[in-house]
DNA sequence: ATAATATGCAACCTTTTAATTGCATAAAGT
DNA sequence: ACTTTATGCAATTAAAAGGTTGCATATTAT
């Protein structure tokens, strides 16, 4: 399965040098890890866990190519990122929706 | 303000239970920080803690009445999950897509 | 062959997070 | 008044997260 737990998801989207990561890879480009590094003035290993973490939670696929490791968007994660988003959103809506209308009614929620 | 940085709403939002926190509160109903650990089978000291997080974060507002802390969704936070929501789905659309379109044409990103 | 490059792995440190335990306080019930 | 209830606060522990350093390995360039 390459779907994982919204747990997982969260998580790894929980922190900003990760959601950044994500950010640029989205753009479409594929970066080597020491570029990445480069980029975010963050040391290589330090990059190097946050991708680990990323591949995990299967939103970004890497690829070796000689002795470059070359990360990107993993292919399966558009659906799955989109429907977790689409899930959620629709999620929200409904509970907030039902939340504004008990406080609007002036039932003390 | 209001409003929080999505860093500490996603970091509020990344764990599991204080997820559950939200989903129960966002159905309307107000809850005792007792009541709320007996539900989850968490213990009394654990739920205060994770309050203390969704309150810092606006996404859970706290009213005392007599000694007893009744919990209910801030009621800021409405506008702000929202937004939030929408923000970060039209974000991901927009990248996802141009990522989508570049591997339709062929070109490896 | 030799040197430079791109990286992983393992150990370590530091900070943060989650949860527990024990004691204190203050409101309600009897 | 006394007891029960609902809670907070402070200290502690345990585990995880994020990062650094040093060394090893494998590929590419000279």
């Amino acid at each position: 399965m390459p779907t994982r737990s919204i747990d997982q998801t969260f998580a790894a989207l929980s922190d900003p040098t990760r959601r950044h990561i994500v950010e640029l890879l989205a753009e479409g480009n594929a970066f080597r890890v020491g570029d990445l590094a480069a980029r975010f003035e963050s040391s290589r290993q330090a990059v190097t866990k946050h991708l680990d973490i990323l591949c995990d939670a299967h939103l970004v696929a890497t690829q070796w190519q000689g002795r470059e490791r070359i990360s990107r968007m993993a292919p399966d994660a558009f659906a799955a990122l989109r429907d977790w988003m689409e899930h959620y959103d629709r999620f929200w809506s409904e509970k907030l929706e039902n939340l504004k209308q008990l406080i609007e009614r002036g039932e003390q929620p």
